[in-house]
DNA sequence: ATCATTACTGAACGATGTTCAATATATTTA
DNA sequence: TAAATATATTGAACATCGTTCAGTAATGAT
């Protein structure tokens, strides 16, 4: 055997990856084996681990991909608004809509769990922290005279509260599934404690 | 072998569901396995089979149990409190202390996830609902001018916010861990979106 | 034409969930 | 008390999993 350079290892990464999110679409976390990934793109398990350090490796690469896809449907979303509170109601649908449309593959990046001893790449948590930052981003023209460290907080209750619904929507535990539903709740949310914020900076 | 009726069956499932509650607490869902849980109460994997439908049902009793426990500690926190705000501030509070008490207890309940045909029982899904219930409770004397499609949406959306604040802080996605830090995400959230509630209903 | 290098394989290992014929004990019957 | 029946428990077997790595086949260099 050996059909030497058929394809470059970046290919037999990308044809790897992709793979693997097709797979996972279809059957979940829990159907994704590497022999699977391996025979769908024509190679044996053995060439995966020249490419990946182990399947952890793997799953940690599509996850970044679906973060990827997700942090760029919620910045295109931000063409169509105007004003900073329209702007988060544009960014928690977009987050909704792409769960709902990709559920399994965005359940994935919260299900994986690295092993006991591994630590996240700093390069993963960076993508994680680049969604709150955007956030940050349409909100502070609202909170132009307050602290660095409140805005953070106020970026991150938002963004924990839209992913929240999002997370239990998506896995079932509410009663509603469809997208247009979802949205009523992050709306609310989003209108609501922005409501509520600007009453108490008013109070100040 | 077969040490006949030294213990009855319904001992014997209370002991593996201790036994993995153990495992899980030490290890996470990923290092549980029925032949872990077998030989830490001295029994052999075909007995689990005896006692529970598959592994899956195993871990739906431990989820289930991890969740009485949850609702008890949050019960248990309405005894100090006197106003609906003040009820649901200290019900958020509880249950970031529990996730962060028993962070991979708690994580299973949303980590696992039945295989593809497997529905969720109803007994499972009640326990999930109750939860909301609660958090309806106390805001029903704030909302009893609004219809109970309001009163719902306004309950799942604050829960479900809370959550979210809870799940990406004990996995480690925020830069926060001690509960002291979560309570202030929490806080935030409960206190600003009943603010805004406020608000919009007077405008009414 | 030979050698060295490289790309890839696939058998092997230990561990997993699950099943079920076999077995050892307890209870009932004679 | 002895034999027969019933039942509680076992543990070997199966397919599948992640992972490793000696071996092999094809390429590139000499």
């Amino acid at each position: 055997m050996a059909r030497r350079s058929e394809h470059s290892k970046e290919q037999i990464r990308e044809m790897a990856l992709a793979a693997a999110e097709d797979i996972v679409e279809a059957d979940g976390l829990a159907g994704l084996s590497a022999r699977k990934i391996a025979k769908q793109i024509g190679y044996t398990v053995g060439t995966l681990y020249l490419v990946f350090r182990n399947l952890d490796d793997l799953v940690l690469h599509v996850n970044a991909r679906t973060l990827d896809a997700l942090f760029a449907k919620i910045q295109d979303s931000l063409h169509k608004c105007r004003t900073p509170r329209t702007c988060v109601l544009a960014m928690g649908r977009a987050y909704v809509d792409f769960a709902t449309e990709n559920p399994k593959r965005w359940n994935m990046v919260f299900e994986h769990q690295l092993a006991e001893g591994e630590e996240v790449p700093y390069w993963f948590a960076d993508k994680v922290n680049m969604m709150f930052q955007l956030v940050q981003l349409q909100l502070t023209p609202l909170l132009e005279s307050q602290t660095e460290k409140k805005i953070d907080l106020v970026s991150k209750t938002i963004w924990c509260g839209v992913h929240g619904i999002c997370s239990l929507a998506v896995t079932g535990k509410l009663d509603i599934s469809d997208a247009e539903s979802i949205h009523v709740l992050t709306d609310s949310l989003i209108n609501n404690y922005l409501a509520g914020m600007a009453t108490t900076l008013k109070g100040e």
